[in-house]
DNA sequence: AGCACGCCGACT
DNA sequence: GTCGGCGTGCTC
């Protein structure tokens, strides 16, 4: 009988691939473990065994698999079962899915390894200057990788000359597998076995005499296994006996002092007692007892809080209840809203019960929360995790709690799968049958909808915390202040006369504006001409702090201009404005106070956005400038003002959902806004005051906003009314998508008529030396979505054998919103 | 996606 | 003459 397993290997190719086994490789394989296996020419891959039989294939003899790397599976069936969704749904490949889902760590890939043939001398006047500079260095070092050569030679195109070397018998070539992750060892350590005795140990002590620093580390060792009644690390050693490493060693080479390692976790919790959650008001205790009896009959409730109503005290009673049950838990948020705020008020309820699962986290660092998961550990109860953590190996899975549901960053764009998490983790719950929350001050459209249509159960809160009122809001008509000369730049007369208030008695002030940089636009005031990024087709940005301008595209940047690139004349001027450009207005008008700003640009250190909330809490800033990062869930006491800057930008945005989003952002800023008894205040400026979703936002209206927005989305044939697939297509060479994306839209057209539009040109048409085009393709609800991808998948397989197309990127993306 | 094989311009 | 550019085809 011969055996057989197919893998998911992690590259993009649509099928799986079978390899042979042995018999016994057969009884010990199960689905779900690693096993990495020769692909290619020379390539070892790492793939995950989808399942496993005894039926050869026909058209090709299958290889023989490399090795096992898995005791047992290290992926479920479930989890299996999830990634086959997410491939079909979301039109990737399953080795999309598994680069995704698997912390990198996992996936091993194999490294070309140089030795030195030392069975053949090798006259070294044969080889030519490369050739023997490659071979020289491996008189010194006996193995070299691909990419110690291209250091040595200083040039990326080695194969040749390796090939050369290996003509000549002068080296050998083979393919190695590291294995990525290393459990953390910590060093320890004790006396050695020989001085156990009390007469020994005095003699010791004494030959030590002469060496008077390891005598004192030795006593030092003493004191301290005496005092802490446990194993002693050396790192503790080191700094109570103030010895330095040798010393230590010269002990150890002695054998005098044994060392030995102990595998730690790298990632502890170190907290104090569990706190015991708090009791809830009375419009918590009614949305709990109504989300309870809203999972009786939904496995979806939608949980629709005003900004800080206390939705978190809501989720932590939920969670005990879960734990309560021997369930696990996943609690996901977006990544900007991951913060240390959050972990550690959770943690305070839970204690080491809560996994972080984080992008900031080192892949090692993941590799142990995935195994805690795994072996259903009592330290991966609740995994509070951004959108990737629906890929752990749940066992028992009770409840999902996706909070801020409404948040976009939910949806992966790129690279493939561009799944969206918060869906995703629907269909996970599904296949554990367990629950889930979505959780938001102002929920998406078609969350809200699913609610409308009874899919989801629907619960709301209504009041904040301890009756803490919604923050007083007004409209600013720029316009108005322009034409009666009350701007001070981007700032009108009522902005400054309540930011002077606030700051006068003491509280902080927040400023929005969605837009980073110092001015989006430098032109000239002669010709008209603006500095474009040579890769794509936008308007670079000035950023005055670094005193460039920069491309927020593809990061091209180049110095300032000190004249005009087209004219040579020295006026330029600076249009638009960011955050940048406020925060050095605001210093200006404010000289007195301490200002911040949060963007991008000023958050990139691991640390650098905790460095400014915490700067912000103990306030140490009294204005903070910042982008949308400002809105994430965040608690600051003693923030009474906020200011949008300019409501327009957004509102104008070119995009089906600007006004939906427009009204999540501002009501999201808006609720920092005085979260403790003192009333908030909230300014908006903007040119229309007139405009729907500022009076809709102004009076907290989510309703009316639903309502209209509604309306547009059935009119236009938008989501959640229809579903929609976006198709890219990228090419270099403009003339070529043009014509590829006209033949798929034509393709389209012929099997779903009016409902495909485009190709159309995006507002930046070429990215990274890249033209785009897209099309989009509507799908009404009664419309099979299987079917369409069916047909979808067809035409891009006619489409990329045609050969003129073959070099066009296709890139598929589902629920493109 | 990688990576090898294969066919045409710019250098010694 | 070679070196190296990237078009094309394949991966169990």
């Amino acid at each position: 009988m011969e055996y057989f397993i197919d893998v998911i290997i992690p590259v993009p190719l649509q099928k799986l691939f079978t390899y042979s086994i042995t018999a016994s490789e057969y009884d010990f394989l199960k689905v779900g473990m690693r096993v990495s296996v020769p692909f290619g020419k020379s390539k070892i891959y790492t793939g995950i065994v989808y399942n496993i039989h005894t039926e050869a294939p026909i058209v090709y003899e299958a290889k023989e698999i490399h090795q096992i790397l898995d005791e047992t599976p290290l992926v479920t069936q479930n989890q299996l079962n999830l990634w086959q969704w997410i491939s079909s749904y979301y039109m990737c490949t399953l080795g999309d899915v598994m680069r995704a889902a698997l912390p990198n760590a996992f996936v091993l890939e194999s490294e070309t390894i140089v030795t030195k043939n030392a069975k053949k001398v090798i006259d070294e006047a044969l080889l030519k200057d490369e050739e023997f500079l490659i071979y020289d260095a491996l008189q010194f070092q006996s193995s070299l990788k691909i990419q110690d050569i291209v250091n040595i030679l200083g040039k990326n195109n080695v194969l040749p000359i390796i090939n050369r070397l290996l003509e000549k018998e002068a080296i050998h070539v083979d393919e190695e597998v590291f294995e990525k992750y290393k459990p953390k060892l910590v060093r320890y350590v004790k006396l050695h076995a020989q001085y156990t005795s009390e007469q020994a140990l005095q003699q010791l002590l004494d030959d030590l005499n002469r060496a008077p620093k390891q005598h004192k580390v030795i006593l030092t060792l003493f004191s301290l296994s005496a005092t802490t009644k446990k194993p002693v690390k050396v790192s503790d050693l080191t700094t109570a006996s103030e010895a330095t490493s040798a010393v230590i060693k010269a002990l150890i080479d002695k054998n005098i002092l044994e060392e030995y390692y102990i595998q730690t976790d790298r990632i502890e919790y170190s907290g104090e007692e569990n706190e015991a959650s708090k009791k809830l008001n009375t419009y918590q205790e009614t949305a709990l007892n109504d989300i309870q009896t809203g999972f009786k009959q939904h496995d979806v409730v939608l949980l629709h809080g005003v900004t800080s109503s206390g939705k978190t005290e809501v989720y932590v009673k939920l969670i005990e209840d879960a734990l309560q049950k021997k369930e696990q838990v996943l609690y996901l948020l977006p990544e900007i809203a991951l913060t240390t705020q959050l972990i550690t008020r959770l943690q305070n309820y839970f204690g080491e019960q809560v996994a972080v699962f984080h992008s900031k986290y080192s892949s090692q660092e993941r590799v142990e929360v995935w195994n805690h998961v795994l072996q259903n550990s009592a330290k991966a109860q609740i995994i509070l995790g951004a959108r990737s953590s629906i890929f752990l190996p749940f066992h028992n899975l009770g409840l999902i709690i996706v909070d801020e549901e409404h948040e976009q960053s939910f949806k992966q764009f790129d690279p493939a799968p561009r799944y969206h998490a918060r869906d995703t983790a629907i269909v996970l719950a599904h296949i554990f049958k367990a629950k889930v929350l979505l959780g938001s001050a102002t929920p998406s459209l078609e969350s809200y909808f699913n609610a409308q249509q009874n899919k989801y159960g629907l619960v709301e809160i209504t009041k904040r915390f301890n009756d803490v009122l919604m923050p007083d809001m007004e409209l600013v008509d720029i316009k108005e202040k322009f034409k009666k000369k009350c701007m001070k730049g981007h700032f009108s007369d009522r902005l400054i006369s309540e930011m002077t208030d606030t700051l006068k008695e003491g509280y902080q002030v927040i400023l929005f504006q969605n837009r980073r940089g110092f001015s989006p636009i430098v032109e000239c005031n002669t010709c008209g001409h603006s500095p474009q990024c040579p890769n794509c087709d936008v308007s670079l940005t000035y950023h005055k702090y670094q005193n460039q301008l920069r491309c927020h595209y593809c990061g091209y940047t180049m110095a300032k201009l000190i004249k005009c690139l087209a004219c040579g004349s020295p006026d330029l001027d600076n249009k638009g404005f960011g955050t940048e450009q406020i925060e050095t207005e605001v210093k200006a008008l404010f000289p007195d106070y301490k200002v911040a700003r949060m963007d991008l640009d000023t958050t990139r250190g691991k640390y650098g956005y905790e460095k400014i909330i915490t700067a912000l809490e103990q306030q140490e800033i009294d204005i903070l400038v910042g982008t949308q990062m400002l809105t994430k869930g965040l608690d600051f006491r003693n923030v009474k003002l906020v200011g949008i800057m300019n409501a327009d930008t957004m509102l104008n945005f070119p995009d089906f959902r600007a006004h939906e989003r427009s009204f999540q952002l501002m009501l999201q800023v808006s609720g920092r806004a005085g979260r403790t008894n003192v009333r908030g205040k909230v300014l908006i400026q903007t040119y229309n005051p007139h405009h729907n979703i500022l009076q809709q936002v102004t009076t907290n209206n989510y309703i009316d906003m639903y309502k209209e927005q509604m309306n547009d989305r059935y009119n236009y044939k938008y989501p959640p009314v229809f579903k929609q697939i976006k198709i890219t297509l990228k090419h270099k060479d403009y003339v070529v998508v043009d014509k590829a994306s006209l033949w798929f839209a034509t393709s389209l057209r012929q099997v779903f008529g009016d409902f495909i539009l485009g190709p159309e040109s995006p507002p930046i048409a070429r990215i990274r030396n890249q033209f785009h085009k897209n099309i989009l393709v509507k799908i009404p609800k009664k419309q099979s979505l299987s079917k369409t991808k069916e047909a979808i998948i067809k035409i891009n397989n006619s489409f990329l054998s045609v050969k003129d197309f073959r070099s066009v990127k296709v890139i598929l993306n589902v629920d493109n919103f």
